[in-house]
DNA sequence: GCCAACGTTGGC
DNA sequence: GCCAACGTTGGC
């Protein structure tokens, strides 16, 4: 955590595909801690390298899954910083047009807090009014960083414990 | 596996 | 700067 955080905590929704890297992958990550690096859309980009703030809520979203749904929680834990896989030629992520100079991409940490003793499904959220605003709910909607207003990240968390 | 929606690329 | 073609995402 920042000690110097300077505006109210915010919430976001990351979107992973579970058989490239699930809840459980991160709860056994070490110190339940992993890059969230890969990502190749600039909406996405900067709001990983610039809205994000240490301290701020994180969920899960398994997406191509079976049920689809929100299946836990975590928490931002570093500032923004370039993202390797950027650089690393060998890496599918690779980007040629990065430099360390001039980075593309940026990625930040996540740390594990809770896997859901209840997943929330997509079919449930995409019935509460408090969850209309959710680019994931949006039709044709790829963004795979995106904000969660505070009241659906209570409401999500609320039914997340039954 | 299908395909609609979207973002990116590149020719002009 | 337009826009068609293409590749990718992701629910169904």
């Amino acid at each position: 955590m920042s000690p110097t955080q300077t505006r109210p905590r915010q919430y976001w929704l990351l979107k992973t595909e579970p058989q490239t890297f699930s809840i459980d992958d991160l709860r056994r990550a070490p110190k339940q801690t992993t890059p969230w690096d890969g990502v190749r859309n600039y909406q996405a980009r900067n709001i990983l390298r610039d809205a994000m703030a240490v301290g701020d809520g994180v969920l899960i979203y398994h997406s191509c899954a079976k049920p689809l749904a929100i299946v836990g929680r975590a928490e931002v834990t570093s500032d923004s910083y370039p993202d390797p896989s950027q650089f690393d030629p060998q890496n599918p992520y690779f980007d040629g047009a990065a430099t360390a100079q001039n980075p593309r991409w940026f990625a930040r940490d996540i740390t594990f807090v809770e896997a859901f003793k209840r997943p929330v499904l997509r079919d449930v959220l995409a019935h509460l009014p408090q969850c209309a605003d959710l680019p994931l709910l949006r039709r044709g909607s790829r963004l795979s960083v995106q904000p969660v207003a505070h009241a659906a990240w209570g409401l999500i968390l609320a039914l997340s414990e039954g």
